[in-house]
RNA sequence: GUGGGAUUAGCUCAGUUGGUUAGAGCACUGGUUUGUGGUGCCGGGGGUCACGGGUUCGAGCCCCGCAUCCCACCCCA
C-alpha cells in the first residue's frame, strides 16, 4: 500500500467539516475588518525566504523543502506565508502606489521537521498582512481580529505580548545582552553557546536550570526600548485594556522569523500539548525594503489551522435536504424523476435499493436529512409521493403533478 | 537531527508463562411475517495481528531491522 508522505495528511469527513468551518469563519471576520484575499504561489525562489525569514532561523537553516527545478532554478515550497505576500505586494508595485493595503490568505505551508501532534510537514495557515499603516492601532487591530476569530470559534487562549524594539534600540540591546552572556563564561550550556551567535534573545528562554539561574540578572529588552518603541508599547497595552483583551507580558517571547520588530504577540492554548502556539504575529516595518521595495510599515499574523481544529466548538448540526427511496423496483424511475426536480433547489440524495419504509427512514435519519420521501405501491397507484418531515414528524402525500 | 513509547477489525481496545479455528463494544449491513427513523430483538460481513527478517516443533506474544503515529529536546503556526 502506498501511503502519504510523513507529516502530510489527508483532510476529509469530520476534519474537513471543521477545517471548512474555520476558513468560512475566519474569512467572514477578515472581510468585516476590511481585508481582501490574496493567493500567492506555493513555490518561490529560495532567495525570497533567505532574505525575509532570515538565514539564521531554523526554518531556513534546516526545514525548507528546497530543490533545483528542471530550469535549474533554486526553489522552495513556502515555509510560511508572509514572504510571498510581501513579494507580491512589491511586484504589483503597491509600495510605490502608496496608501493602505490589507490582505488575508490561507493555504498549505511546508517545513521539513520531525512531526508530532500539531506539527506537520504540510500544514495550513490562515494569515493577514497589513501594509502602509504605521499606527500602533493597527497592531491592536491584528490582536483584536485573532481574539475575535478565536472567540467566535469557542476557543480559549492566553495572549503573550512583547516588544522587540526597532533598529534604534534593538542593536544596542543585543550588544548589551551578548556581553552579559559572555560574562557568564563557560557556565552556559551548548545550546546557549549556539544561540549567543544566532539569536541571543533565545538564551533567556533556555530550559536548562543552571542557565536560568545565571540569567536572572540579564538585561531585559523591555527596559531598553527607545522612547518611540516604549511609548508605542504602552499605547498598545492601553488600547487592549480599553477593549477588554487580556494579555500577559512575556519578555522572553521572540518570533522565530528574523523580520519582526516592535510588537510581537503569540496566542497559546493549554489544551493541545506542547505545540501550543495557535497564532503568532507582529510588526515587520523593515521587511519591504529588505526585499527591494519602498520602505513601508507592515504588521500581520498567522494562525495554524491544524492546531485549532480539535479546539473548535462546532455548531449543532441541523437536518437538511431530502432522502429519496423506492419500496419496490417499479417505483425507482418515479423517485429518480422527483429527485431530479428537487435537486434544483434542495440537497437530494437517492437510495437505489428498494427497501421497506422502516429501512428508508433509517437511511434518511443516518444522513441527517430533513425529509424522507418514498414511493411505494400505494403512491404509485395514486400518482403521488409520501414525504415525512423528520424534524416536525409530520407526514404529507402530494401529487406528482404538483412538483 | 537526538532520546523514549506505541502499532491487533472502519474506530476504541482486550488477548494469560510462546500452544488448536484471534475476541469485545461501537460502526456497517440484513431481517424483525400488514408501510413509520433517530431508542427494542435476532443475524451477517469484515483481521497477511503495520511491514520485512530471525529464534522455535509452534510467534499477536521473544530478538533484529524498517515505516508511521505519539512524547520529550530543538524549533515553531
Amino acid at each position: 500500500m502506498i501511503q502519504s508522505l510523513r507529516g502530510m495528511n489527508d483532510i476529509l469527513s469530520d476534519d474537513y467539516e471543521r477545517f471548512d468551518y474555520f476558513i468560512q469563519t475566519a474569512t467572514a471576520i477578515a472581510k468585516r475588518y476590511g481585508f481582501h484575499y490574496v493567493e500567492t504561489p506555493l513555490l518561490e525562489e529560495t532567495a525570497l525566504f533567505k532574505r525575509s525569514v532570515g538565514e539564521s532561523s531554523d526554518i531556513v537553516g534546516k526545514e525548507m523543502y528546497q530543490f533545483t527545478d528542471k530550469g535549474d532554478n533554486d526553489v522552495c515550497l513556502r515555509p510560511e506565508g508572509t514572504a510571498g505576500v510581501v513579494r507580491a505586494f512589491i511586484q504589483q508595485k503597491l509600495d510605490k502606489k502608496g496608501g493602505i493595503h490589507r490582505f488575508y490568505y490561507h493555504g498549505a505551508m511546508f517545513r521539513y521537521e520531525r512531526p508530532q501532534k500539531g506539527r506537520l510537514r504540510q500544514f495550513h495557515q490562515f494569515g493577514v498582512e497589513s501594509f502602509g499603516v504605521d499606527s500602533v492601532y493597527e497592531d491592536a487591530l491584528m490582536i483584536m481580529m485573532v481574539a475575535d476569530i478565536l472567540k467566535t470559534l469557542g476557543i480559549g487562549y492566553r495572549l503573550k505580548l512583547n516588544s522587540l524594539g526597532n533598529q534604534n534600540c534593538m542593536p544596542d540591546y543585543r550588544v548589551k545582552l551578548v556581553s552579559f552572556i559572555e560574562s557568564c563564561g563557560d557556565a552556559i550550556c551548548g545550546d546557549c553557546e549556539r544561540r549567543k551567535l544566532t539569536n541571543p534573545i533565545r538564551v533567556l528562554d533556555c530550559k536548562n536550570e543552571a542557565c536560568q539561574a545565571l540569567y536572572t540578572n540579564a538585561p531585559k529588552l523591555i527596559n531598553n526600548l527607545c522612547s518611540g518603541c516604549h511609548s508605542d508599547f504602552e499605547k498598545l497595552k492601553t488600547i487592549l485594556d480599553q477593549h477588554n483583551i487580556g494579555y500577559e507580558i512575556d519578555t522572553h517571547l521572540v518570533r522565530g522569523l528574523d523580520y519582526y520588530s516592535k510588537t510581537a504577540f503569540e496566542f497559546v492554548s493549554d489544551n493541545i500539548g506542547s505545540q501550543s502556539a495557535i497564532a503568532g504575529g507582529g510588526r515587520y516595518d523593515r521587511l519591504i525594503e529588505f526585499l527591494d521595495g519602498k520602505p513601508t510599515p507592515a504588521v500581520g499574523f498567522a494562525m495554524g489551522i491544524e492546531r485549532l481544529l480539535e479546539l473548535i466548538v462546532m455548531p449543532e448540526p441541523v437536518r437538511n435536504g431530502y432522502y429519496f427511496g423506492a419500496m419496490e423496483n417499479e417505483s425507482l424511475p418515479l423517485i429518480l424523476k422527483c429527485a431530479e426536480k428537487y435537486r434544483q433547489t434542495e440537497k437530494s440524495v437517492v437510495e437505489y435499493e428498494p427497501k421497506n419504509l422502516k429501512n428508508h427512514l433509517k437511511g434518511a435519519d443516518r444522513i441527517n436529512a430533513r425529509y424522507c420521501a418514498v414511493i411505494g405501491e400505494n403512491e404509485r397507484n395514486s400518482n403521488s409521493i409520501w414525504i415525512k418531515d423528520l424534524l416536525e414528524q409530520k407526514e404529507t402525500i402530494i401529487s406528482l403533478d404538483t412538483i
